[in-house]
DNA sequence: GAGGTAATTGAGTGATCGCTCAAAAATGCC
DNA sequence: GGCATTTTTGAGCGATCACTCAATTACCTC
C-alpha cells in the first residue's frame, strides 16, 4: 500500500488558513507556508497542486467553520432577533481572542483580489451572498412572526448588518481601537434587539437609532 | 542649471496612488509602475528612492485630497450633522463612479499590513483616527449647538460612523451589490438625520433605527 | 525479512522581484 | 557652439518568487 501521509490534512489546512488569514495571499510566500506547514515543497505540491489551490481549500475551511458556527448560533438561540444579536455578540470574542486577525479573511480576499478575478473573487462574493441571504431569512423569519415591525425591509437590514460587521472588522484591525471595539459590538447587537416590537428584558432600550450603521 | 524634469511630480503621484489604491501595495511591481508612471526604474528610483517611500507619498495625496474634501463639505454644510450627512452622499459619488476602487485605500492598507509594521500601518492608523475625531467633533458641535440629544455620546457616534463608512466601502467591492449600496448610502446618511432634534425637511423620518449599522 | 508502493526530500528550475549605475541625452549658461 | 549640470535610460544585479523532479525514505503486504 505504500507509505502512509505523515500530516494531517485538516491540521494542516487550519495552519494554513491561519497564514493566509493573517497575511493575506499575496504577502503569504512558500516559504511562509513551508515553515508554518512544516512541509517541504515536494509535499505541499503533491498534497495541493499549488500555493492558489491551497489558498482555496484554507478559504473554505475558514467559511465552512464560520457558516456552521452561524447556524449554531441562530438555531440556538430564542427567536431570529436574539440569533443575530448573539452572532454579533460573539464577534467579540474573535476580535478580543488571539485569531491571526481581526478582520474577516473574506473581506481581506475580497479587497485584494482585482474586480474580475474569474475564480477567486467569485467565489468569495457568492459567499458573502450566501450569508447576506441567511441574515435576509432571520429578519424576514422575524417579520412574519411578529418579532419585529410588518413595514421593515429585511433585505436592507440585512445589508445593513452585513455592512455592520465588515466594518466592525476592519476597524477592530486598528490596533489603538481595542476598547471601542467591544462597545461597538455592544452597540450594533442593541441596535438589531432595538428592532424588536417587545424590547427583550436584557436591552429594554427607547428608540435610539444613531448613524445608521 | 542642467536638464529638466520631463513628468509632472503631482500627476506622477495621481497615477501611483491610483494604481497602488486598485491594486494594493504587494500586488503592484515595478513593471506596473514603469507603466503606469510612464517612467523607467532609473528614474522612478530618483524621484521616491523606494517603492515604499513612493507608496507612502501616494498615500498622502490620498489622504489630503480626502480631507480637503472631508473639510469643504463640512465647512459648506448648513450645520454639523448636514455636513457628516452629505459627506456620506458624496461617498456615493465615489462608488458610482470610476475609481481606482470603491474600498478606501486606507482601509487596504490597513488589511495588507501586519499589526506590528513599525511605520506604515501606524501612519495608516494615525490618518483614521484623525478622520474619526473630526467625525466626533463634528458630532460634538452638533450636541453642544442642540442640533441633536444633549445625552448622546459624540465619540460612540463618531466611531459608528467610522465603521458605517469602512463597511460600506467593502461591501460597494462586491461587483453584485450596485444596487443595494445606493440604498445604503441614503440609509446611513438619513440615520445621521434622524439624530437631528428637528428632523431637517428632506429627511422627516420618524425613529427607524435599524441594527445599529 | 523482501518487494512494491507511495510520500518526502531539497537542490535546483526559469521567471520575476525591487533596485542600481554607467552611459547617453537633454537642458541652461556663457 | 562648448561646457557644466541634471535627468533619463535600460541592461543587468542578487534575491526571492512559485514550482519541479529524481533520489531517498518509510510504510504495507506477503
Amino acid at each position: 500500500m505504500g507509505r502512509a501521509a505523515s500530516y494531517d490534512r485538516q491540521k494542516v489546512l487550519m495552519a494554513a488558513r491561519d497564514l493566509f488569514w493573517a497575511r493575506g495571499y499575496h504577502n503569504t510566500s512558500l516559504k511562509d507556508l513551508e515553515h508554518g506547514l512544516d512541509m517541504r515543497p515536494g509535499s505541499i505540491y503533491a498534497a495541493f497542486g499549488s500555493k492558489e489551490a491551497l489558498f482555496r481549500e484554507a478559504l473554505d475551511l475558514y467559511v465552512s467553520t464560520g457558516q456552521a458556527d452561524l447556524a449554531m448560533t441562530l438555531s440556538g438561540a430564542a427567536s431570529p432577533i436574539a440569533g443575530l444579536a448573539a452572532h454579533v455578540r460573539s464577534l467579540g470574542g474573535i476580535l478580543r481572542g488571539k485569531a491571526p486577525s481581526r478582520a474577516c479573511m473574506l473581506v481581506k480576499t475580497l479587497l485584494e483580489t482585482p474586480d474580475d478575478d474569474p475564480v477567486l473573487r467569485r467565489s468569495v462574493e457568492e459567499v458573502l451572498r450566501r450569508v447576506e441571504l441567511i441574515f435576509h431569512d432571520a429578519f424576514r423569519k422575524a417579520r412574519d412572526e411578529g418579532e419585529i415591525a410588518a413595514d421593515v425591509d429585511p433585505e436592507l437590514l440585512a445589508a445593513r448588518l452585513q455592512v455592520a460587521i465588515f466594518g466592525l472588522r476592519a476597524y477592530a484591525q486598528r490596533t489603538d481601537a481595542a476598547d471601542r471595539v467591544e462597545k461597538l459590538v455592544e452597540d450594533i447587537a442593541r441596535g438589531i434587539e432595538a428592532l424588536a416590537i417587545r424590547a427583550p428584558s436584557r436591552a429594554a432600550l427607547p428608540c435610539a437609532p444613531g448613524p445608521a450603521s
